[in-house]
RNA sequence: GCCUGUAUGGUGGAAUUGGUAGACACGAUGGACUCAAAAUCCAUUGGUAGCAAUACUGUGUCGGUUCGAGUCCGACUACAGGCACCA
């Protein structure tokens, strides 16, 4: 039986002791390969099933590359600024890093533990202060270059935790940690200009291999649109707003603008009859956080401020009011609202009762009930259909065109000066008798369509009204003799409405009135635009912007949701920052040779009345310059972010006290070749670190644009059940390290890879482990039975061996673990069959095997007569002609239906497998009576007969 | 509401460009070994009917393309993750 205990704490101390996995960065003889885990927090609880999932999948990988002649690095640290850290100090009043340190080395010891090939000597830890020297002095490059500044801003402030909080710590209006409410107010903040680097950032997203699920967010959270500014001149008053819009086009639908109520023109615009209203709304927002304004979120509010706005293209005054649905923090702070064409302009308008004007009309030009003919003239119409329901049924009135067998609602021209409503009324009693209406009103929305009206032969191009209600009774007239002829009248079921009707703009109207009306949001042709009529969305923008550049009244503008990073936190456990406020109100930086600016000791590490922890650092705080002017230092320090932003270079070069890393290795080194962690910083730390790296990129400071060439996420394990073990952290609760005490480490890495798909979420199955152990021993029993290890090669495992490496090879490369393991349980299951193995054969096995089970992989290796690592040995190949059989397998179908399978030699000729296949009594079967009306033979695979 | 995924036996999951659905494993059942159990080895295992050969049926639902669809197209449903008044 297989002593794991034993055997893999022998190996363990083995890499330890011969510095197995050192990786010397300076030899660029061979390729490099670089792969990289996120580094974890090391947290008292250390390590769950979801890291050992990914650092396992890195390790295969790693150790595959190095076998296969690669330089490779992979390498191990810890992101250790942390609020636990925090927590303690402020309860205990010990300095956080003693804690931390002992975190770390119970961290080491259980990834020691599972055997993974890290190179320790190149360890980082974001908290040590040879790290975030280079931390700060990145900083510093940053703030000088004008990229981190400080600016007033809106903030999400805690009050419970005293601390500015970033977007993605707070949660549904409260903050990550701890769940306490988060107020929104302006303070003066310490900044990264992200937006700076949006485009980039954009653009970089091309060239990368990463999820396209996690490009997407990215490119979300960026939240490019294109627009245009438009100025909005105020009706009494010699002032003007900006508003930014991605519809200019829409302008002539504009009934009326909206400011946030932030906004620095409310109190100058608003008149005094609506001031009180005016600063009570404005009071009630300030209140709200963010989460009770978006759980208002299905009720528009709002206040006219009394005042209006001049629409620049056709000098209409519109009321101008304040609503939270507009947010000052993006674009303006102003709208102009066009309630045809945007929902929440629309929902607005209902509620307020301001006037709807449609501006854009579906075209259903081209998708009419038949064809334009070329030759025949072009008339207009203006055209009514009546959507009419049953007095009693949930059914709707329909006619059936008996020449063309269309089924429409009934649908006519508009005469004179006739409403759309007399219209409907009309044609109604006309073409089928009924005169008892009731509740008739007009749709919202008017479309185009364009066909050939076949009995007055021309085109007929169509603006069409849609004309909704029912009848109150079923009374009738006669009809006359022409109308009879011409067309049947049909009540259908609502059910089987849209799948009945003809006309595809009978069916758009008829679900529209189903899911009831809104704004149109979808591209047409320009109506009631003067200028742009006719036109549609794409032409009718660009006209509109050229015509407001031309007047001065706007201009074309793109804009971002991403905005500044606030990059100060109140709390004593991060990278102090390199700034010092000096008396006379200038802000310097440290020089380079004062970094790095240490933390220092304190008897109190909680921060008082919303202040920094470090405020309790009066001495530290104190700074006076060679000219002796005195000053204060910063007392926030970076967010949790900052030290993991740049960390995968200095994994490259951790000692160098000289630069954060040596130029000529980064160049050797970057890109990472293979980033793994989890999809929980898509837009975190992957944001981050592609900031910081493209803003090196563009000092000349990183060799590369992209830092992560390819990156995967590991899926999340489940508990056994398939549910998620808690909210804030769903992982499931194992101890890696228990369960590689009663099954092993190779056990628990085999079982994690043999899971499922590496990416997918998957549950936990204690019987699986078991499974994974059995296979662990089936290894050990066979191929430490030397009886079995045979010299000589009868080749009987020619196809076995061959088709594994091949398979294992690819899977692993591209990180197809399970199937690489059930690979690798055939071939076991082969073996077990013939009872015996080539050395050669079960040499290469147990290298492949090796990446997963490292230490059964070192101990039959060294077994086998080898008395070093096997983690260097050449990686197996294959012969691509011994994964063929001079026999194959062919299906026999008869209409698409397997009938019988026949075992024929390699590339036999398709009239031979023809002739063979018509033969075959269990084909000929279902053959007799029928006539063959084709055979199609693909070689080596299937052959498919069909009958009539 | 929007975006992105996913959907295959009792379970986790396999299936090149469309070409024999269910690899591999877990579980279950039976057998060998054993005084017995565990471990191990061997066999069977999608469903329905049948002693059986075999037949029919089967990849979330409905429809389409095709000689042939888990795979491609269209509509829908359910679940998971993300975003959420972004003008």
């Amino acid at each position: 039986m297989y002593d794991y205990k034993t055997i893999e704490q022998k190996w363990q101390k083995y890499w330890q002791e011969n510095e197995t996995f050192k990786t010397d960065v300076w030899d660029f003889s061979k390729p490099k390969y670089y792969v990289l885990d996120m580094f974890p927090y090391p947290s008292g609880v250390g390590l769950h099933a979801g890291h050992v999932e990914g650092y396992t999948a890195t390790d295969i990988v790693s150790r595959m590359k190095r076998m296969q002649g690669y330089n490779v690095l992979h390498p191990m640290g810890y992101d250790s600024f942390g609020l636990p850290a925090e927590q303690y100090a402020v309860q205990t009043g010990n300095h956080p890093s003693g804690f931390t340190e002992k975190n770390i080395k119970y961290f080491s010891e259980q990834l020691n533990t599972l055997g993974f090939d890290y190179d320790w000597s190149k360890m980082i830890s974001t908290s040590d202060p040879k790290y975030y020297k280079w931390t700060q002095w990145i900083f510093k490059e940053l703030y000088k270059d004008g990229y981190a500044k400080y600016i007033d801003m809106p903030v999400n402030w805690c009050e419970e935790l005293g601390t500015v909080l970033s977007n993605d710590e707070v949660i549904d209006g409260k903050s990550e940690r701890g769940g306490y409410p988060v107020i929104r107010k302006k303070m003066k903040q310490l900044c990264i200009d992200q937006p700076k680097f949006a485009e980039r950032l954009l653009e970089g997203l091309n060239e990368i291999d990463w999820p396209e699920s996690t490009k997407e967010m990215q490119a979300h959270w960026i939240g490019k649109s294109i627009g245009a500014h438009v100025k909005f001149k105020i009706d009494n008053h010699d002032l003007d707003f900006t508003v930014f819009t991605t519809r200019p086009d829409t302008l002539y639908g504009a009934t009326y603008c909206v400011l946030a109520p932030e906004h620095e023109y409310v109190d100058i615009i608003t008149t005094p009859d609506k001031k009180e209203e005016v600063l009570e709304y404005k009071k009630v927002c300030a209140s709200k956080s963010d989460l009770e304004r978006t759980e208002l979120n299905k009720d528009k509010t709002g206040v006219f401020t009394g005042a209006y706005a001049i629409n620049p293209v056709n000098d209409t005054k519109i009321p101008i009011y304040i609503s939270d649905y507009v947010l000052a923090s993006y674009g303006t702070g102003a709208i102009m609202a066009v309630p045809a064409h945007d929902e929440r302009d629309y929902e607005f308008a209902k509620k307020f009762n301001i006037p709807i004007i449609q501006v854009l009309a579906k075209n259903f030009i081209g998708s009419g009930s038949s064809e334009v003919r070329s030759d025949k003239p072009m008339t207009e119409r203006r055209v009514v259909n009546a959507i009419i329901k049953h007095p009693t049924e949930d059914k709707y009135l329909c006619v059936n065109n008996k020449k063309y067998n269309w089924i429409d609602f009934v649908m006519g021209g508009i005469e004179g000066k006739e409403t759309p409503i007399e219209a409907a009324k009309r044609e109604i009693t006309e073409e089928t008798g009924y005169t008892d209406f009731a509740d008739l009103r007009e749709m919202e929305f008017i479309y185009y369509d364009t066909f050939y009206a076949a009995h007055k032969d021309v085109n007929r191009h169509i603006t069409c009204y849609t004309v909704v209600g029912k009848l109150k009774s079923l009374e009738q007239i006669a009809i006359s003799k022409e109308e009879q002829d011409i067309a049947d009248i049909k009540w259908i079921d609502k059910e089987n409405l849209i799948d009945t009707l003809t006309n595809e703009a009978h069916k758009y109207s008829f679900s529209l009135l189903m899911k009831g009306e809104g704004a149109y949001t979808d591209d047409g042709t320009h109506i009631n635009s003067d200028i742009l009529n006719g036109l549609n969305k794409e032409e009718a923008i660009n006209k509109m912007v050229a015509w407001l550049e031309e007047r001065g009244l706007g201009s074309k503008k793109i804009n971002y949701k991403f905005r500044e990073w606030i990059f100060a936190r109140q709390r004593y456990w991060g990278e102090p920052v390199p700034i010092v406020h000096l008396e006379n109100g200038e802000d310097i930086l440290l020089e380079d040779k004062e970094l790095p600016l240490v933390l220092p000791e304190l008897k109190d590490y909680k921060g008082h009345n919303g202040k920094a922890p470090l405020e309790n650092a009066v001495e530290w705080k104190t700074y006076v310059t060679e000219n002796g002017i005195k000053g204060v230092r910063e007392t926030s320090t970076m967010p949790g972010s900052a030290g993991s932003s740049w960390y995968y270079l200095r994994y490259i070069d951790p000692n160098n006290d000289k630069e954060f890393c040596n130029q000529e290795l980064a160049k050797h080194w970057l890109p990472v070749d293979l980033y793994m962690g989890g999809p929980e910083h898509a837009v975190g730390h992957l944001m981050y670190s592609r900031i910081w790296n493209n803003y090196l990129y563009d000092k000349g400071l990183s060799p590369v644009k992209e830092p992560f060439k390819k990156l995967v996420h590991q899926g999340m394990i489940l508990g056994e059940n398939g549910i998620k073990m808690g909210k804030r952290y769903p992982e499931f609760a194992i101890d890696p390290k228990d369960i590689a005490a009663s099954y092993g480490a190779d056990t628990l890495r085999l079982y994690e890879m043999f899971m499922g798909p590496i990416e997918d979420s998957k549950p936990w199955s204690s019987k699986g482990v078991e499974g994974a152990k059995k296979f662990v021993d089936r290894v050990w029993r066979f191929f430490t039975n030397m009886e079995n290890i045979t010299d000589n090669n009868d080749g009987s495992l020619d196809k076995a061996y061959h088709t594994m490496v091949k398979k294992v090879t690819n899977d692993f490369e591209t990180l197809g673990f399970n199937t690489a393991i059930s690979q690798f349980m055939v071939f076991v299951n082969v073996c077990y069959k013939t009872m015996k193995c080539p050395k050669v054969y079960a040499e290469g096995f147990i290298k492949m095997l090796s990446c997963v089970t490292p230490h059964l992989g070192e101990e039959i290796w060294e077994m086998y007569g080898h008395n070093n690592t096997i983690a260097y040995e050449p990686w197996p190949t294959y012969d691509e002609e011994k994964l063929v059989d001079d026999e194959v397998n062919i299906a026999i179908s008869v209409n698409g239906k397997l009938r019988n399978t026949i075992k024929v030699a390699l590339n036999t000729e398709e009239e031979v497998l023809k002739d063979l296949a018509l033969k075959d009594e269990k084909v000929t079967k279902y053959l007799e009576g029928k006539e063959i009306v084709k055979t199609i033979i693909v070689p080596n695979k299937i052959i498919n007969i069909v009958v009539k």
